[in-house]
DNA sequence: ACCTGAACACCGTTCAAGT
DNA sequence: ACCTGAACACCGTTCAAGT
């Protein structure tokens, strides 16, 4: 019907579409043909604005994921940054589907990362160790949550263990100690680290 | 052709059918219909079996991960069978696609923890608190996995930085660097916290 | 009882037209 | 140039026969 390229349709306004349906009815229900309907139209645009199913779920999380890393307080040490930090995600990151997070070097979490390594250097950190650092935080943090949602959305397991007594004794509050322990011991280690190479540097 | 159910298929030979066809051409060849068809029958009797495509994938994981701990070595302390024990399952689970091992309280899972727990028990561990230890290293190395494979076989990502000088700077070698002192961390606060609960105890 | 062929309702992706 | 309809080569799953 149009010659001339439509101006309401770019790659945000498809991402969108996405969005849309991913909240509506889920990751399973994401696909070329439904978001191209969505639009009103027929799926070729949807390739030669995003380029491929890929590269369009990549972009849904992108847009889902943006700004995880909580502003940083006055007056705050690089710990209790580190903790509101690895919360902050991870709270983040269950609302979205497991199998959109497992992914390092994602662009949303190379932005959330950099909050933490400016306080870290602030706080005397050299360069290399806040990014290792924090490089450590951001893997356990998402690969908690990809363990801790990877039970329930993406595969159903089958066994009828849902309701009720819990299977392995592993309730909601054993996972938030397991994440709070699991963040502890590696600030706690991280914080070590870092005083005994500035003891080094001293002596 | 035959009235009785064929004696040689039993779900053991559909879940190696599915294997060998993961293992030659990778986790999305794996269908329903290629396992029916590598086995010369049609799909049907493979849901009458199995179940289902999730079942299937289940299966197929809890076979591939069979046997993931290491025996353990006499006179070993229970952090050094630790350090051997997270590193022999990343090295195992590595071999498998990422999105097999995303799924806590797999049966492989709960098999692999049995004798690292009983190694810390021995090692004057309370019950509950060697299986949360268990189970935060165990979490802790199949999230580390998840994300560490996660990069290349599922999303190509598109971006042209395989090979040649690496993207954010994240060599294997980092890679390494990065598990050893997640490892070391969470062993080493595992350490302490029982070192101060047994003074509790003494005192 | 247990199989097969065929079907249903989808996919991702691309091609050959149309304007 | 940019769209659409149609097609290709698949999926998971189920149904209606066949023996």
């Amino acid at each position: 019907m149009a010659r001339p390229p439509d101006p309401e349709l770019d790659a945000d306004a498809i991402v969108a579409a996405a969005v849309e349906i991913l909240r509506e009815q889920g990751l399973d229900a994401v696909s070329m043909r439904s978001v191209s309907a969505r639009l009103g139209i027929s799926p070729v645009p949807v390739y030669s604005r995003i380029g491929n199913k890929d590269a369009l779920l990549n972009a849904v999380a992108d847009r889902l994921l943006a700004d995880l890393a909580p502003p940083t307080g006055p007056d705050e040490t690089w710990t209790q940054y580190a903790e509101r930090w690895t919360a902050e995600l991870r709270n983040r990151l269950r609302l979205a589907d497991s199998r959109l997070i497992v992914a390092p070097r994602r662009n949303s979490y190379v932005q959330a990362s950099r909050p933490l390594v400016d306080v870290m250097r602030r706080n005397g950190f050299a360069p290399d160790a806040a990014v290792q650092a924090c490089r450590l935080l951001m893997w356990a943090t998402v690969g908690f949550v990809a363990l801790e949602a990877g039970a329930s959305p993406p595969q159903d397991d089958g066994r009828a263990f849902r309701s009720g007594g819990d299977p392995g004794g592993v309730t909601p509050e054993d996972t938030d100690v397991l994440f709070g322990l699991h963040m502890r011991y590696l600030i706690e280690g991280i914080a070590r680290d870092a005083r005994s190479s500035a003891r080094d540097i001293d002596h």
